[in-house]
DNA sequence: AATCATTTTGCAACAAAGTTGCATTATTTC
DNA sequence: GAAATAATGCAACTTTGTTGCAAAATGATT
């Protein structure tokens, strides 16, 4: 069952703000990855860009939403699942696709990363993947 | 055999410049990947910002580096391969690694993208692997 | 529900990253 | 070596992200 954004932030110890609650709720009603830029364009005339900025800072500490790396250079925010926020520390561990026509990307979170073996010597902490080609809705 | 800075422009057909030249040279002989500023600091008052950001670029669109997604958002480059080059189209199907004490990023080459299974309806054209860790320096 | 401590917000100013147009200079081509 | 072409440097600008601080909103307490 889906939380609302007050209970999200409830149980991340953040205070409600109508800031945060209106983001959040961007992010729960989005169906792919959002950029600050996204975000300013739905906030339109509404919130400072640098409460945006700061807001996505405090999601990301929290662990409510989580950064997707690309080759173009701009940070994409999601949402991580439920278990992520609840068990404090993340889990992301589904790949990202990046669509070439539509430009959206989303997090496949039923595809999980394979394991890849590294050569002696190097330690993974963490592992990203992410696909680009042509997505489902305009295939 | 290890080609030129200036076999390198010569085969990809690029006049041969000081600027290319040089900031090709930085690329051959670094270990780890590069970002914008990395080589502003090793060009110190030889070549204009803007120069250098043109450079890239048509490195880029001459597949003689590739950029590598990150979470930082800094757009890192490395040297593509010969085969690469040769081939005109990229095929750089390596795992990229991010050491999180020393900051550097470097290509994997030995070690290949395993390969993963999309949901129905998402074509895939290129697939991206950051591993972040520990690397074999810094363990 | 009024008060007070604590956070959050908006503003201004700034820093860094990247882009564009244009005149000058260097490289190719013949 | 001269003409045509391409690359460079400069200035100006846009976008992206950060910081300090005063004003406003939130949460806890009574």
């Amino acid at each position: 069952m889906k939380k609302t954004s007050g209970e999200i932030l409830k149980s991340s110890s953040l205070s409600i703000t109508d800031g945060r609650k209106k983001i959040l709720d961007i992010f729960l009603s989005a169906p792919n990855a959002l950029a600050h830029q996204d975000i300013e364009l739905k906030c339109k005339e509404k919130f400072d860009r640098v409460t945006i900025y700061r807001t996505l800072q405090a999601f990301l500490e929290k662990g409510i939403i989580h950064t997707i790396p690309s080759s173009d250079n701009i940070t994409r925010y999601a949402l991580c699942n439920d278990d992520c926020i609840d068990s404090g520390h993340h889990h992301d561990n589904h790949v990202h696709f990046s669509c070439d026509e539509c430009g959206k990307t989303i997090c496949l979170d039923e595809t999980a990363i394979p394991s890849v073996r590294l050569p002696n010597g190097f330690r993974a902490h963490q592992i990203n993947m992410i696909v680009s080609g042509v997505c489902k809705s305009c295939l």
